[in-house]
DNA sequence: ACATAAAACGAACGTTCGTACTTTTTTGGT
DNA sequence: ACCAAAAAAGTACGAACGTTCGTTTTATGT
């Protein structure tokens, strides 16, 4: 790997970690590269637009996602066993403590501006839903889960979890907003004749 | 009113009808004023601030919820049948379609940065949670729900859900969100033995 | 109706941001 | 060790923003 991907990877990792903390509107080229130890102009280099930057960053924190949630599980596993671990992971996909989860983040600041932004987490979003809907089916066919469970409520519900969960946690109302995630997720499992 | 007052009240109308669709971050005092159909100076000259002028929006728009969902109820309800309608007239409360609930939206905004508007969201939120805590804690008193309901978690699955039906409405996966909320309350309500 | 205060305006400021252009430094292959 | 290419730095510009100031218009009370 040449210096300039070397660097542009370092850039990136500092990219998901500011943006995880305050917005991916508010990631600025001046901040960005000041946090990198670099000049403005040379980190500009490396990506010729903000935006590109920002699609950059979202792209890297797809492979991290990518790596620590669905690959990261047991091979030869499907269904019900699968979700568990697949939700168990996606709680923890980002380490940092004040961070937010990115795609969420990013879809509440985009969702109301057009662009390659919007397009690329619209995507993101959907794809990754259409997983796990993929997943609830393979488990009501494996007959983890009633035969009458509606997958896309399924999902939806389990999303409003984790959004809850993410949406919570900065409000200080929980001490552990995560046991509350679990618990929905428990009753959520339960409510389907998970054994 | 006088004529200060008056203007104010529009300004902040169309300050809330803006920010429920661009976010109160990107709600810029020029805009604000264009479409308000005045002066950069002569807004500004209501509020002496953009924080301020932020701040009142807010507070505009805690008046508007309080009237179209607290006092919207019928009197003399309580319990499961006040929860139903609060969550009903929660859900509409705020009316233009492309709108996204303005409090759901600046928490999302403001969550990492501390300041005035962050303290005065979170303060109204945890308002607007401890509140239906009551209510729900009140249907369980009164026998609406099993004894062993967890007020806390049961409004923090309510909330999520609204969270859900919020954020899965731009993302088009669903034709109508609003639908896959009541699944998911009548769910939440039948969980606790609604009858 | 007139005087006083409130409300609105217009122009300008300092700052921040993204971006373009030019120059210097560093890298890597021969 | 040299040289072309890549990477980084430095400077500058235009636009947008919040804010200030002085002035002008509009409203209000007597």
């Amino acid at each position: 790997m040449g210096k300039g991907k070397q660097t542009k990877q370092q850039i990136l990792a500092k990219g998901l970690a500011l943006a995880s903390e305050t917005g991916l509107n508010d990631l600025t080229i001046g901040m960005l590269a000041t946090a990198a130890g670099m000049s403005k102009s040379g980190l500009f280099g490396h990506f010729n637009s903000k935006e590109t930057m920002q699609l950059n960053v979202l792209e890297y924190a797809s492979e991290l996602f990518k790596e620590h949630v669905i690959l990261a599980c047991d091979r030869d596993i499907r269904g019900l066993v699968k979700l568990n671990q697949l939700c168990q992971n996606w709680l923890n996909w980002y380490k940092p403590d004040a961070a937010t989860c990115i795609f969420i983040n990013a879809a509440a600041e985009f969702d109301d501006q057009p662009g390659a932004l919007r397009d690329h987490i619209q995507a993101t979003l959907k794809n990754w839903l259409s997983y796990l809907q993929h997943i609830v089916t393979q488990a009501v066919q494996d007959g983890d889960f009633a035969p009458d469970t509606c997958p896309q409520q399924f999902v939806f519900e389990l999303y409003s979890l984790y959004l809850g969960s993410q949406n919570l946690r900065w409000l200080a109302l929980e001490d552990d907003n995560r046991s509350r995630f679990q618990a929905g997720f428990n009753a959520l499992l339960a409510k389907h004749g998970a054994n």
